[in-house]
DNA sequence: ATCAGTTTTAGTCATCTTGACTTTAACTAG
DNA sequence: CTAGTTAAAGTCAAGATGACTAAAACTGAT
């Protein structure tokens, strides 16, 4: 960008260069215990600063895009995947974030469904992590994959999102593994249900899920688009 | 900025500008009732585009402020006000929001209190207006208006941000007061008491408020600081 | 001094919500 | 056909909420 022949004098003057990052979340089965857990993709570095270190997906704003497609963009390019929710994070613009010149990064966070994240592009430099085990990010980005989760717990507890880690057909038991995963905590199946059922969003469906070992559980589909940022409104 | 010499060409390769912009909002007596009202500070537009119009005040980033900061000193250089409570509001980047060039605008909203509210600078080019009875703004500023209201209305409800439009001290009443300037509705005063009470946050104090004409209420101090955002972490 | 008017403050009561728990229904595996 | 497991519905007490009543404490006018 500006770092290769931009002199100390010039970094000082230009404008802040603006990045689009994307927090990627996605449920997989746990390796231990085959329950769904919460993860990410991240890319790792190929060049100074942070070299080889792994970092959020992001890259510069094109001219011609809004924030919401080169988050989009992102996504698509690092893991192959269609998000089925997108909402802004936050524009993150501490002076130091970047040893080597001033960038403002506006985040979006996004989830997939678990069909999609199945097929997920992995390589060498693209890896998914479980969201609780991460070790050490490239520049400051523990602490925005921190602030997401906090977002995604909080929109999760009071919002009507749980829906986009799934697909189309759900059960209420796959909607309560959705929150128990993401939450941490385990819910009394019964109330959770009462809950559920309140909402006016969820319908339910004929169909029921064939094929497990107990009975069957009928099926559910979700109906509300989520709530509008400006962009596409939401509920904080 | 780029404007001036750059031709079509260039502008279209240039990056998108960056620029803050702020949300200000205080509570004032409204003319007709003396009842505290939403009221929001709008800057003249001196030149062109939307020259003429009223808009959010604003100005671009400075390379050596962080994004805060560079609202702070937006709020103090048309209002001469320190904010109470500031918080960043979205990233608004839509590629048309302004005819000439790609701006991206990361808007902050903030409250002042109504003491120092009392005593900001107007001038031919710096006027306060009721939030509901705004006109047509410059840009999407009508629409960031919006955004921010709603912001404003959300946490308001559910978290402890009221306080901030008061003084140190305050009435119960005070409070209920900004609660229902703010969601227009009028609530119950016994029960608003005892919503408020169950706050731990609200500290009774022993003073009362002397020289009104009926029985003298008790003064409270609030005693959280705000949840925090990523820079100042804070709730829906 | 007293009374009418107003606001603060405390309290009651029925309704709604929530969390813990029990029971019945429906299926599979052996 | 039975034991085991999950789905689904229901019960019950505790807690929160909304509508309302009433007492306390002050001012200003009579």
């Amino acid at each position: 960008m500006y770092t290769n022949s931009a002199n100390v004098a010039e970094r000082q003057t230009a404008p802040p260069s603006l990045a689009i990052s994307t927090v990627i979340f996605a449920l997989r089965p746990s390796e231990a215990s085959g329950r769904p857990t919460l993860w990410l993709p991240l890319v790792r570095r190929i060049r100074e600063p942070y070299k080889g270190l792994w970092a959020l997906p992001g890259g510069p704003l094109s001219h011609s895009e809004s924030l919401p497609d080169a988050a989009s963009r992102n996504l698509r390019e690092t893991t192959g995947l269609a998000p089925s929710y997108l909402e802004q994070l936050y524009a993150f613009g501490g002076l130091h974030r970047s040893p080597t010149q001033r960038v403002v990064s506006i985040v979006y966070w996004a989830l997939v469904q678990p069909t999609e994240a199945a097929l997920a592009d992995e390589s060498e430099n693209v890896r998914w992590f479980r969201a609780d085990k991460l070790g050490d990010l490239a520049f400051d980005h523990n602490a925005i994959v921190d602030y997401a989760l906090w977002r995604l717990r909080n929109k999760l507890a009071y919002g009507s999102i749980a829906y986009h880690f799934l697909g189309e057909y759900f059960t209420l038991a796959q909607v309560r593994e959705v929150y128990e995963a993401v939450l941490d905590t385990s819910l009394d199946p019964a109330n959770f249900r009462r809950h559920i059922k309140a909402t006016p969003e969820i319908e339910e469906t004929g169909e029921y899920l064939q094929g497990g070992k107990h009975r069957p559980p009928r099926l559910y589909r979700f109906t509300g688009r989520p709530g509008l940022d400006p962009d596409n409104r939401s509920t904080p």
